[in-house]
DNA sequence: GTTAACTCTATGGTATACCAGTCGCCCGGC
DNA sequence: GCCGGGCGACTGGTATACCATAGAGTTAAC
């Protein structure tokens, strides 16, 4: 054994169906389903042919993306990407905003203060980037910042359920253009936020952070145009 | 057409895994898992033997079992049904206490008056069974009472998230023995909750509802033990 | 009697062949 | 020129055969 380290845990327990999952995954997630002009038809025997791999694994794949809502098999139709209408986008939001509002108040007996004065790099590291330059990098520091307040909850299950929505809200984010005064706002609640979990103030820190998405969303709900609409209005 | 209505939506669509699917779903939250002498086993050959169908349509519904959470796959060694630890379902009580007060903080706004008084009706239903003779049909009517909640909030996704929760906390109710004080402060709580909402109080009724959730959890807390430390202390 | 290696079987993983709708395309009739 | 029917390719659904490994049981060496 060399210095106590398991040797090759790689492809020990590894599955063919479990790696093309994550592949077709973070592809999904990567590409901008939003745009008009994408394709969002997943062909199975092409898919096979390029991961080099037989059909079975590919639709065992596909079927637990189906599962979480990701794609949309339809019977010897096809298996599209699901794009998200106005009313679903505003509804995970709503469920985001549950599931951190909750967080936030197990962080304020659940953390350290440590641990929350670790959240300032983050959203400090956020407030640095200009959205109007980098808005992926934008987007990203935002992600992570709410999701460091999920895992300091020490809540398993809650971490994992957003972690299904947070799949949906990287295509959702990178739509919904940031405006210069959302920026600045963004940044302004995130350290009230901070401020509010250091103080261990359970009830001010939860509806912070509720009413911060639940403004998400109502910038979603003025300014999200279902690309099928837009299609519809063109002819 | 005729009398305007849609002609054959049976059999339409219909696949082989999803009906699978469904019936292996339903079949395992309706056993006993806790129960110590329960096989945890799934056969992917007998299953398909018994359903009448090949291993493949089995493994496309077990992998979206696997998914959800329900089961378990270890390559090469088998498929059995996931049974909780006591700190999941605790964590699993905190999302559902998240999505449901959530939810009757909504409720506060997007439902009418009769549709919360409709509420009243499940509550009375549910304080009619005695819990000491028909744990079942106690557990039931208050899982009932509870997803009633979720959709008066009128958000789909707030529904099908708990959806999946729901189908764990089948066999948690089952097992977390009702002693009848916790029946008798069920009962006011689910009333309270009522009038919050009735009084369109959104703080008060998220409050109650969250602390009613809370209070499950620290019952399972302080009573549920995992069935792999009965068998450790047997041995 | 103990242990280590081996074999044998059971199980999930993967590949492949075939089936059954769906939909586009083309051709013929009007 | 337009409409309808049918033919055929494409796509997901299902069945089946074979592969690779975990693990139990067996046997042989010590």
């Amino acid at each position: 054994m060399v210095s106590g380290v398991k040797l090759s845990p790689v492809d020990a327990n590894f599955t063919l169906k479990d790696h093309i999952y994550e592949v077709l995954r973070s592809a999904i997630l990567q590409m901008n389903i939003y745009a008009e002009e994408t394709d969002l038809r997943l062909d199975e025997r092409k898919l096979s042919e390029q991961l080099k791999a037989s059909r079975t694994p590919v639709r065992e794949a596909l079927a637990r993306l189906e599962q979480e809502g990701i794609v949309d098999i339809k019977p010897r139709r096809g298996v599209f990407v699901r794009r998200k209408t106005r009313e679903e986008v505003m509804d995970m939001i709503v469920v985001w905003a549950a599931l951190e509002s909750m967080a936030a108040r197990l962080v304020t007996t659940n953390a350290t203060d440590q641990e929350i004065q670790s959240l300032k790099v983050l959203a400090e590291t956020h407030a640095a980037i200009d959205s109007t330059e980098d808005i992926e990098g934008y987007s990203e520091a935002n992600i992570r910042f709410h999701q460091r307040i999920l895992e300091l909850s020490k809540c398993v299950a809650l971490c994992e359920t957003s972690e299904t929505l947070l799949a949906h809200m990287h295509a959702v984010r990178r739509r919904a253009i940031g405006e210069a005064n959302r920026a600045a706002r963004s940044v302004a609640d995130h350290m009230a936020i901070i401020d509010a979990l250091a103080a261990r103030d359970a009830g001010l820190a939860e509806s912070l952070v509720r009413d911060h998405s639940m403004r998400l969303r109502e910038h979603i709900r003025l300014t999200w145009i279902d690309v099928d609409q837009v299609r519809a209005a063109e002819q």
